[in-house]
DNA sequence: GCCAACGTTGGC
DNA sequence: GCCAACGTTGGC
C-alpha cells in the first residue's frame, strides 16, 4: 500500500463535502497534469491511503484522511463541453485524462502547511518542495506515520 | 492582488 | 528540437 497527498480547493470540495457525498466518495476529476495523471494510472491502487489537503484557501493544510476506492478510469468531464475541464482534443476512443475515486475515512485536526514546514522529520516531503505544483504527491511511510501519530494523535496510521 | 515557478503551446 | 510567450498554481 502506498500513501498520497491530494490537493482540493475546499470551495470546490472540502473534507466535509466528501463526507456528505453518496457513499462518501468522489471522482477525483479535473486533473490536467500528465505527471499527476500518470501517478493515478501507474502507481495508485485501491486501498491506498490519502491525506486530503485543502489548498488555495485561508488555512491551507491537511484536513483529513481518505482512501483510493477505484482504479483510474476516464474522467467524464473531459468530454463535457459545459465543463471547465472540457478537453476538445480528447476522445472517448483515446481518452487523455483519468481519475480515481476517493472515499472519506476521517476528518482530522487541521495540520497547517506552516506546521508541516516546521518539522525536520518532514523536510523532504514532496508537497513542501519549492514551487511544487503537483496536485497529487507521494508521501513516504515514515512521513505518514509521523503526521498521523505525532501531529494528529492517531493510532494505526489513522486508517 | 501579487508574483515566483513551472508546464504547455506553437512558431520557426 | 529549441525556446519565447502564455497560462496556471497556490502561498502570501
Amino acid at each position: 500500500m502506498r500513501y498520497w497527498l491530494m490537493k482540493s480547493e475546499p470551495d470546490d470540495c472540502s473534507i466535509d463535502d466528501l463526507a456528505r457525498r453518496p457513499g462518501s466518495t468522489v471522482p477525483w476529476y479535473g486533473v490536467r497534469n500528465y505527471q499527476a495523471r500518470n501517478l493515478m494510472r501507474d502507481q495508485m491502487q485501491v486501498g491506498d491511503a490519502v491525506f486530503f489537503y485543502h489548498s488555495s484557501c485561508p488555512q491551507p493544510g491537511i484536513a483529513g484522511i481518505a482512501r483510493v476506492s477505484s482504479p483510474a478510469y476516464p474522467d467524464a468531464t473531459q468530454f463535457d463541453p459545459a465543463s471547465p475541464y472540457h478537453d476538445p482534443k480528447s476522445t472517448p476512443e483515446a481518452p487523455r485524462w483519468l481519475n480515481v475515486d476517493v472515499q472519506f475515512v476521517r476528518k482530522t485536526p487541521l495540520v497547517p502547511l506552516a506546521e508541516l514546514r516546521s518539522h525536520t522529520e518532514l523536510a523532504n516531503m514532496r508537497v513542501l518542495a519549492r514551487a511544487n505544483r503537483l496536485s497529487i504527491t507521494p508521501v513516504d511511510p515514515a512521513e505518514w506515520r509521523f503526521i498521523t501519530r505525532e501531529l494528529m494523535g492517531l493510532d494505526n496510521d489513522g486508517i
